[in-house]
DNA sequence: TTAATAGTGTCTCTAAGACAGTATGGC
DNA sequence: GCCATACTGTCTTAGAGACACTATTAA
């Protein structure tokens, strides 16, 4: 890989050996549903810069590396969740690749960009500390007091290391319009799940109720978004009512028509 | 930047310049519409590998950069297009980031990730050729026998170098998309322009007929997607019928109600 | 005069949302 | 008993697409 024809020419119009490097790393913004509350999984920071602060998970990408930046993602998910990959996929949930962020400054050390995926992970065990001895931990959103979210006063805020706080509004951002008008609701999911369990999703990920007769009809009226299972289940905290029926995912991968979230303020300009 | 604390620390855990280096590039795919069809900007490399194959405009980042990488993508899109930024942003037309692209091996020479954008541009003069001398050229969509789209047949095609199919092809899926929920098809028009003219635009991204007479009471009846300028026109090559009026772009960014293109073979699925 | 085009009117059908109503369970 | 909840029915309204129609211009 070091020595093709034109290597001479490109290494005597650029060789980033011979002035300084740019390191590139792979960030995750891990979103999933706790307590129908919507987390993402955090690690305290425990080595300067921003020590003691929370930050994304995410780590270094290093050239000899076998695999693509996607399979990065899913070698650093799969460690700090345990979200296990087949084959380089995914077996539960879903990643995808967010955004590249590559500000100068954004790390003081020296000129790092970062390519940040975004995943949904159905509710899983405790992430376990990652090799660096770190915590990590699922969040609530709301605690983080991002911009748009009414969670905590501000000043109780925890802010996040480097520009980690922009790339969460991002992958927030993205996930909220994904949940409109793909089938990726259903990640957040385990493999059987109810049309409340469903809406309770996406109440969590739009931060707004939905009204639970509508909605109830409009999944099912959505072709391929969910199979029914012929089941009914007493789980969950139930408060009253009928025993909801199982579902399973369906085939389709893109919903139409799509679920729009009823506020849209993007609508009024 | 280069001795903030904790770098002793961290360049002990990596430090890039120990090891081998990845090097990061910035490349765009500029779409722009000229006769009625939809173009892409290409460069012929002068050099291996891939020489004498057509690539996307793109170069390298370099650490010591002032700009981000949007920065480095106008800088990259102004040289090869004449297209001016002021203060960091684009005159005309639209710019964003697509995503970015770092399989092993998609360069033989050495690990490189590259960042895409995807600009929309008006039409514009011929480009110059870049600073390596190279060719650079408005090339027909059509002309490129990608995968989905029906041009020349296989074996006239010309191949692209590296993954550059690729990121094109996932740019004009964007692009397609893009057209749907926001008002950056004006982004391809003149500062004014006429309904059949924005018509013209939806047609060559999308690659199909649009009703005319529908499309134009669609476009008229989402709130600020265009404002009128109370002139008309006898520009462009017309073949009889009255004079269209002309239009400015409006202040909405998305379309409300979204303008769906008629073939989502997605939904079938 | 013919043909193509800009722009409008109208009809049908789908789907979203508001709301009500029924059945089933927890307490 | 009460109440919350799972669903289902119905009404109104917005909007997409098909089609028809008029007015205006090039050739």
């Amino acid at each position: 890989m070091a020595s093709s024809p034109g290597d001479r020419e490109f290494l005597a119009s650029y060789d980033p050996r011979a002035y300084d490097a740019i390191a590139v790393t792979v960030d995750i913004v891990a979103l999933t549903i706790r307590d129908g509350e919507l987390h993402v999984l955090l690690i305290r920071r425990g080595q300067p810069p921003y020590a003691g602060r929370w930050a994304l998970p995410g780590g270094f990408v290093r050239a000899r590396d076998d695999g693509d930046l996607y399979q990065a993602a899913v070698r650093e998910l799969a460690e700090e969740t345990g979200l296990n990959a087949k084959d380089g996929d995914l077996e539960r949930g879903h990643l995808e690749q967010l955004g590249t962020y590559g500000d100068p400054g954004r790390d003081p050390r020296m000129r790092v960009v970062s390519v940040a995926y975004l995943a949904f992970a159905p509710e899983l065990p405790e992430p376990e500390a990652g090799s660096d001895a770190a915590a990590a931990e699922y969040v609530p959103i709301a605690s983080l007091g991002l911009t748009g979210a009414s969670g905590q006063p501000p000043g109780t805020t925890r802010r996040l290391a480097f520009d980690h706080a922009r790339i969460l509004s991002d992958g927030l951002e993205r996930a909220r319009g994904k949940l409109e008008y793909t089938s990726l609701a259903t990640k957040f999911c385990a493999p059987e799940f109810t049309i409340p369990e469903l809406r309770a999703v996406y109440e969590a990920v739009w931060g707004e109720e939905l009204h639970a007769g509508n909605f109830h009809r409009k999944v099912l009226s959505v072709p391929g978004f969910v199979e029914g299972t012929g089941e009914t289940t007493d789980r969950g905290e139930r408060r009253g009512g009928p025993k909801p029926r199982l579902y399973r995912a369906g085939d389709a991968r893109l919903l139409h028509p799509a679920l729009i979230r009823p506020s849209r303020e993007e609508d009024i300009r």
